[in-house]
DNA sequence: TGACGACACGTGTTATAACACCTATCTTCT
DNA sequence: AGAAGATAGGTGTTATAACACGTGTCGTCA
């Protein structure tokens, strides 16, 4: 197993900077992981994506969430999150409806079949979290979390 | 600006786990630098995976690198280097020839097209990272790096 | 030597992402 | 009231990703 992200990707001449070394490893980081959580969902049926709005979904409760607003929560902004919610409708796991006295809105719900699909996975995605991460200490989790927070605010 | 994760994708309930935030806060992080990354490179006609390649062609030099070489050595892993690297050689940037007394492989190279594109973005590049990243101290960009290292080892 | 498996690439096809554009509804302002 | 703009959503099309499969080349071993 290589030790460093050098070696990873198999490059000669070391880093221009920090700033592009982080980048990289940030980047690298995130392949991996999606990679791996990829893997696991599409046992069921579901990319990391979907898995993402299902959970979105599931968190609005009865409510429901209209488009945009599930597109702007997404981890990974789509531009296209109507699609995406077809699919998920077309396999039952969401419904869709025109509602509310504004009619421009759609309001999207997880369905019974979405919740029964995310209690099977949620025990799993624990799991597959503490395979891939667990190795770290919770002090070295929270100090990597703050960091990238510090990235993305002012980045 | 949301200042926590939490508030960026209007979570409501906390994470469950140290594991899970540093999870979703990776993924994020590194959609919205791959973003911010990709609006710089779509000016210039490329993907962020298309720049990664010319990437590891330049650092190749004259001898080039055969496809599952290139496709082993990208950030981002991806099933299909063959088209590509088509469409690398459609734009000029890349040649291709079959050469070695190994007929199997097929060699590539970066044109001087290629490398005089990439000398543009250079420094379009490293002044990106430093916007994106140059608000972090050097020893906290190091710690970032190092703890995304352990996070991939062992993942 | 020739049959077999491994390897390096390519191709065909389907699904999804990405982009521009369009429709319907609502708000606002004259 | 009615026009203009904003907002929410959908559609059409192209490009790319993802997956399975096919072709040619090489090494090996009976």
């Amino acid at each position: 197993m290589p030790t460093t992200l050098q070696e990873e990707i198999r490059q000669r001449k070391p880093f221009g900077s920090a700033e592009e070394e982080a980048m990289l490893s940030i980047a690298r980081t995130a392949a991996v992981l999606d990679h791996a959580a990829g893997e696991v969902l599409k046992q069921h049926g579901l990319t990391t994506t979907q898995y993402n709005a299902l959970r979105i979904l599931r968190g609005a409760g009865t409510e429901g969430l209209c488009r945009n607003e599930i597109r702007d929560r997404l981890i990974s902004r789509v531009p296209d999150a109507t699609r995406l919610l077809d699919r998920l409708e077309e396999t039952g796991l969401v419904t869709r409806s025109r509602e509310g006295e504004d009619r421009r809105f759609v309001l999207s719900r997880i369905t019974p079949a979405g919740l029964e699909l995310l209690a099977r996975l949620d025990p799993e995605v624990a799991g597959m979290n503490r395979r891939l991460l667990g190795h770290l200490s919770q002090g070295k989790l929270r100090t990597l979390i703050d960091l990238l927070g510090e990235v993305r605010n002012q980045g």
